[in-house]
DNA sequence: GCCAAATATGAAAATAATTTAGATAAGAGG
DNA sequence: CCTCTTATCTAAATTATTTTCATATTTGGC
């Protein structure tokens, strides 16, 4: 957890000079990150030692140890804690987009289970067949960019969005079959009921989703996505970029299960759109 | 630029001594951000006095502002630069992932053009039809991603990844109407021509895609996204994060061009989802 | 190759920042 | 109202950083 999130946990069991203290950093962040003790200490009519015990209870080692902590939180805390920017300003629209996806990735990758991914990856490396599911704008994005990153490694996988496909899908899903399916609000009942039939079949169950859901309680694996939605109804769910992320670990952490097998891929893959296309060897793969 | 990037530039102007210190910071990030200036200078072999020289030298006030922009750059440089880590450790790959996506977002964002989003924004609210064009598997989900974001918004738009279904559409196209196209490489020869097409019957062109590229030069108007790539076959272009945050910013932009119609639809929207799924009003738009 | 000027660096001193220690005040519980 | 605990401050000690000045090194001209 950040300082910043810290500090506006514990606010309550804050002195009166620590709060004074507490709210200077939230309020005005560009002025606490490049102040001194002493600087801090007056602005907040406090004495410095004050302000250095005020760090050590925030399990930081001195006033220098809680300035790095407080620099590093930049993109991750900053305006993301007032949101008061409600600009319609493009600039200010950028950047709250922008940071709020680089937040996104900073809490996702927080409380990442590195173990849990390379399990799932494993399991991916070795099955048989791999179904992508999900629906909705974002899940179904999902579903076709774990198809996108996952054929690129010689895996055998499709995408489906459709839940009356994904119900016959499960229903003839055999024993080495994996499919992984994501739910942002981990609400999808659809998805839940194909999971539970694949598991009667004896498939292999993954989620990508919000732990303790509906969905995460349906499936044999889950890698949990838990972050904070915005509340400005425009501001479409910052969470995608977390979860694009989830998809590109694992399918890294897949590729390099058998690594020579995705390079030949790969390669090949390559090979063929740079002598369709063009020329020029520098070509995306997948552009 | 961030000061990391500034220290790589500058690299070979830098006395024999600096160099030391350059080293100690492009190398070991975790030390440098910690350590007081005599430590740094110690593990330098250097005295004090060059590191604070040093410090000025890059445009700092002092030490201190000095080690605020280091931290700050948490997300921006640090491993980036030294792309050291080729572990396959699930930790690492992780954190080079989302490091790398985070990169991705602050470049985009550092040279993001508001006014030229802001005039394309305006654009694709006054349209006839959009149509998203992109092919591959990152340009196709950018296409589909447009669609998604902008038909909330009670736009007409659709999506469109095969060319010749995008050749028909753009003969077919009439001056009201608009062709938001993306091409990562911007080598994208079919979408140039497609756009050549549109302009031809008098649409306008829209292009996310590198600048100066053979795509740019074919629309009317050009959101550029010039962003480096690695080099590990196995890591996707983190890129596509920068082209989600630009999709989503233009949808916004395009969301306050009419705030009180944008907001009608999304509440339509969301309470078709509500009624038809469940009673649980947290439910994410289009999960 | 030698010299002057410019530049780079370090040692020591000066300054500034931070922490510790001890004292005092404020508040809680009896 | 007193005692104990906690919070806070002042002043001293420590530590960190910067300035100053002396010395060394490099650069470019002859």
């Amino acid at each position: 957890m950040d300082i910043l999130a810290r500090i506006q946990n514990e606010q309550e069991q804050f002195s009166q000079s620590e709060k004074r203290i507490a709210d200077i950093l939230l309020n005005d962040f560009d002025f606490a990150v490049n102040a001194s003790i002493v600087e801090l200490a007056e602005r907040a009519e406090v004495s410095p030692p004050t302000v250095t015990r005020f760090c050590r209870r925030l399990n930081c080692q001195n006033y220098a140890d809680f300035k790095v902590q407080l620099a590093k939180t930049m993109f991750v805390g900053a305006r993301y804690l007032n949101p008061g920017t409600r600009s319609t300003e493009p600039v200010d629209v950028a950047e709250d987009i922008v940071t709020k996806a680089q937040n996104a990735l900073y809490l996702f990758h927080d409380a990442f289970d590195a173990a849990k991914a390379q399990t799932v990856a494993e399991l991916l490396s070795r099955s048989g067949m791999i179904h992508a599911f999900g629906s909705g704008g974002n899940s179904s994005m999902i579903a076709h960019e774990l198809h996108n990153r996952l054929f690129r490694l010689g895996l055998r996988v499709s995408a489906c969005t459709d839940y009356h496909m994904q119900m016959m899908i499960a229903a003839a899903a055999r024993p080495a079959d994996m499919i992984i399916g994501s739910s942002f609000s981990g609400r999808n009942s659809e998805l839940a009921k194909a999971f539970t039939l694949a598991r009667e079949v004896g498939a292999t169950t993954i989620a990508l989703t919000q732990s303790d859901s509906l969905v995460a309680k349906a499936a044999d694996h889950v890698l949990a996505v838990d972050l904070p939605e915005g509340n400005n109804i425009f501001r479409p769910t910052s969470t995608r970029f977390a979860y694009l992320a989830l998809v590109d670990i694992l399918a890294n952490l897949a590729a390099y299960q058998n690594p020579s097998q995705a390079t030949v891929t790969l390669r090949h893959i390559k090979h063929q759109l740079v002598a369709h296309r063009d020329e020029d060897d520098r070509q995306l793969l997948g552009d």
